[in-house]
RNA sequence: UCCGGCUUAGCUCAGUCGGUAGAGCAGGUGGCUGUUAACCACCCUGUCGCAAGUUCGAGUCUUGCAGCCGGAGCCA
């Protein structure tokens, strides 16, 4: 039976045998002794296994390397250093799996940069394996908030029909011989009925709308899985598989939806912050030393609500001097929202109510016939976390809607019929689930958030 | 996709005015009675991203290409 190192070192007492497993990170041998800390993932922290010279096990103590997996067996007792309560002092030790000279995690400071190109054996890290239990820790406190509300988990479909959605590029899904068609088929000669589902098809950009669909049936559902964009960007913020976390609740309006948003943030970010004490500490000592205070703003501090006219006025007698000017009609830039989150309002700020001309037409009409009940929560450093909005519920507007943007009426058949049929007011957003961890985490690119990040030009492992 | 920067030892980096490459860590050997990414001493380590050009001479200057990073756009 092994023991994990996150149980051995949060032991209530001492134990006269005990057994861990786990990958050496450090070797210290002296003369008399060897220090051997080894840690299993199971926590931040590394045991310490210590090695008297009058052991059998000392020679073989003696030649583990950094990287080296290993079992190591004796008792836990209260340990005479500073640094840890409990250590194994080691009758026997085994190794596992030899690690020679060439692991590249050796006892030294890495860079992010280098530890990307390593992404099979960075787990390893104090910092990847803090993230990744991080990310568990977030991952299970979203699906408990929802359940405790009685939301319904719902999935909606990976692989998607291509004309509905125009939430970005979509991937192809398809079973036909492109290196056949390729050079046969000039674009848009494609004969899409021929292929595995007789249509166009590529993976979801969201799964928003039909979210609505399960909404306008079961009340109040959510969302929790991977999204797809083919977008050819290269930033600290975009990847082209992220996951997204998107509530769709039904007999709800914009301010329901913004109080659901505020209420889920504070929730799961209070039970990450109960669950991985440790490695948010380490974040705030290595990564990112305002963590403590980003948490704190996501938990204690009010989120501000403004309108996009607001915003927009805000901008305008800032005094700063902005690359792109700010005007009504225009998408605020990067730039204007790095100065309301961060100087402005300096915390959470949802702005509300956006010219529709640069919204998506499922948002509802306001009654200036000018903006949308839509809502993007813009946190400091990150930018926007959060996009939602109240969905279009009236059939003509919505009719009118699509018809302005041009779209095709008839691919939306069944979006349009459950407005026919019984339709409710309803709201919802999507959560950016791996750009939240970036502000929890203090990590300033995405893909380091992610074990094994999509890029353009990037899909090793 | 656009703009900018970077690319030197296994890793992190320095390299002056163009004169023939250096430090820390890692590794090796030895030392050290309990260490904390241990410490001390010694030793080893190079296609200076690739290709061409200028020059008596290029890590250094020029051009092209590639890769990476940052920013912008798109968005979550």
């Amino acid at each position: 039976m092994r023991a994990r190192v996150r149980d051995l070192l949060h032991s209530d007492g001492a134990r006269a045998h005990a057994r861990a497993m786990g990958w050496a990170r450090s070797v210290r041998v002296s003369k008399g002794v060897v220090f051997v800390a080894i840690n299993d993932g199971s926590c931040l922290d590394s045991l310490q296994v210590v090695v008297p010279a009058d052991q059998p096990a000392f020679e073989i103590a003696r030649r583990l390397t950094t990287g080296a997996s290993l079992v190591a067996e004796g008792a836990l007792v209260a340990s005479p250093g500073q640094q840890q309560q409990w250590e194994l002092h080691a009758t026997e030790i085994k190794t596992i799996g030899e690690a020679d000279s060439s692991y590249p995690l050796q006892n030294k400071r890495h860079s992010l940069e280098f530890l990307r190109s390593i992404a099979h054996l960075r787990p390893r890290t104090n910092t990847f394996g803090a993230v990744f239990r991080v990310r568990n820790a977030l991952s299970y406190a979203i699906h408990r908030f929802f359940q405790e509300r009685n939301f319904q988990w719902i999935h909606t479909p990976i692989i998607s029909g291509c004309d509905c959605e125009g939430a970005g590029e979509m991937f192809r899904v398809t079973t036909l011989d492109i290196e056949e068609l390729v050079g046969k088929c000039r674009p848009g000669e494609v004969d899409c009925s021929k292929d595995f589902f007789g249509r166009r098809t590529g993976l979801t950009v969201s799964g928003q709308l039909e979210a609505e669909l399960l909404a306008l049936a079961l009340s109040d559902v959510y969302t929790f899985g991977p999204t797809f964009r083919a977008e050819n960007s290269n930033t600290s913020r975009h990847v082209a598989e992220f996951w997204m976390v998107e509530p769709e609740i039904a007999f709800a309006d914009l301010a329901d939806d913004i109080s659901l948003a505020e209420d889920f943030l504070r929730s799961v970010t209070l039970e990450v912050m109960n669950r991985c004490e440790d490695d948010l500490a380490f974040f705030a000592k290595r990564v990112e030393k305002r963590v403590p205070e980003r948490l704190r703003l996501l938990t204690e501090s009010s989120y501000e609500v403004m309108t996009y006219r607001e915003a927009v006025a805000a901008l305008q007698r800032s005094g700063e001097s902005f690359e792109y000017p700010v005007h009504f009609g225009a998408d605020l830039q990067a730039e204007h929202e790095r100065y309301l989150t961060e100087k402005l309002t300096a915390g959470p700020l949802f702005v509300t109510d956006y010219p529709k001309n640069i919204k998506a037409f499922y948002m509802r009409l306001n009654d200036d016939d000018e903006t949308v009940a839509a809502t993007d929560l813009l946190v400091p450093q990150v930018g926007e976390i959060i996009g939602g909005s109240q969905r279009e519920e009236r059939l003509d507007v919505l009719e009118a809607r699509i018809a302005e943007q041009g779209l095709e009426r008839d691919d939306y058949w069944w979006y349009l019929d459950v407005r026919r049929y019984g339709t409710v007011p309803h709201a919802g957003f999507g959560l950016g689930f791996d750009r939240l961890l970036m502000y929890i985490t203090g990590l300033q690119n995405i893909r380091d958030v992610i074990p094994f990040p999509r890029t353009p030009g990037h899909a090793d492992f």
